[in-house]
DNA sequence: TCAATTCAAGTTGTAGGATGATATGCATCA
DNA sequence: TGATGCATATCATCCTACAACTTGAATTGA
């Protein structure tokens, strides 16, 4: 328990300050592409921290593609297209029209891959997504218990595709919205009512069992709306018609 | 242990392979998820490098959420769900049922896409992306301008959707497969005949014009299937069926 | 003058030690 | 017994030094 707490407040260390800082600067465009960033002495004058806190600053910006340094030369911004990490800003996801982008994004994500769960699904997928199904009603409180379920559930259903990076992709946008709700629960203890809708889950859920792709996917879809209005996220009807 | 070498491209630096070792062993199993790591010490002697190249390879795997450093006590493996950045493995797309799977997630992904484009897109955008589709055709040689040009055309597309996740995730798996087929290319030169298809590319054009949403996700479809099919890839038919 | 070589300065890469901050367990003492 | 304080282990940060590499200017030789 101790641990959890830990686990929660992230411990800002400056190197991750020192990235964000410059992270944010390359991807505002201050700082262009071909641009030539500042020495490490420099930098590191300018943070007013060791030239070690800097150095493991540029290995990250440089794990995510986002500079090149050059022995003897110096470090060079590069173009977005080239980034070998995708990483979300979770400042932004403050802002409610980034949530709803997100929560589209999911969507278009989720349904189709619902469908594909229901084509490939074995029965030791259909249990694990059982057993999450009814972790989720079973809870009493509607604390992290039953949230974790209901991730679990998702993840249990992209896993059933047999597609291990639909399952990472999945995996790493429903944690980020997680995330960022519990946040927002944290700070405005009204967001306190976060429901869970039980029924849209089993929807889907016998779509799966049925093995009717059409199905698993409109209820998704239908699912992920839901959800995105239980937060107070409004959608944009994406293509809840075209897909008919 | 002085090794010379010349990796094309990128230079390997020390605190990127200590930091591809650990993550290696790490999604592979040998590191659950709460084990505790060897110290920042043991790592060094372990490695024989200095402690400053192990915490700058620690860097990288904390700002992936990967593993987790408590000052005090000693830095701990996560749980794959708790990532904060998505990252592909380029060793694994060396494997074709790898780059089949990721076909199959870029399938998803710029299908709907291309329906919210064609509802969404304004003029700015219709120039831009015939912009690219000139430079596919025009391009005398079929070498890097045409490929560039086709990545170009699919990135505006993803823009086209006003949704700024959409486009990070279309452009990163986009990248991810272009620069596989690259390499693939540089070791085989038979592969040497990487043809793009104009004609796929102008029927996705016009449904954009015509802001047909179904006409553009079939198309783009297609497009991606005969993508794959061309670079020996054979897609999973997904739900080509399901889309009626 | 001109070309080739050498050299010096600047920058990143790596090494190693020193000190501060934090967590844990043990010993001490009331 | 129980609370306190100390020693230890570990990560966080800082510092200095040197190696490897690049660039451009100074030097040298014809």
């Amino acid at each position: 328990m101790k641990q959890r707490l830990a686990a929660i407040g992230t411990v800002e260390t400056l190197p991750h300050r020192v990235a964000a800082f410059l992270s944010r600067e390359i991807e505002s465009g201050e700082l262009n592409p071909g641009t030539r960033l500042p020495t490490e002495q420099e930098l590191s004058e300018k943070f007013g921290v060791s030239r070690n806190v800097v150095r493991e600053a540029i290995a990250q910006l440089r794990a995510d593609g986002m500079i090149e340094a050059r022995q003897g030369i110096g470090a060079f911004v590069l173009a977005p297209e080239q980034r070998a990490a995708i990483r979300i800003d979770r400042e932004a996801l403050k802002d409610t029209h980034n949530m709803e982008r997100l929560f589209e994004l999911r969507c278009i994500l989720e349904a189709e891959s619902a469908a594909l769960a229901a084509a490939r699904r074995g029965q030791a997928h259909l249990d694990s997504i059982k057993e999450a199904l009814d972790r989720m009603g079973g809870e009493e409180r509607w604390e992290e218990g039953s949230i974790d379920a209901d991730l679990l559930f998702h993840r249990e259903i992209a896993r059933a595709t047999g597609n291990s990076y639909i399952h990472t992709f999945i995996s790493f946008v429903c944690e980020q919205i997680r995330h960022s709700i519990h946040y927002a629960r944290m700070t405005n203890p009204l967001h306190d009512l976060v429901e869970i809708n039980v029924g849209e889950h089993v929807r889907i859920y016998e779509a799966l069992v049925a093995g009717d792709p059409a199905a698993a996917e409109s209820a998704m879809r239908a699912h992920i709306i839901g959800a995105a209005n239980r937060v107070g996220v409004k959608l944009p009807l994406s293509k809840t018609s075209g897909a008919k």
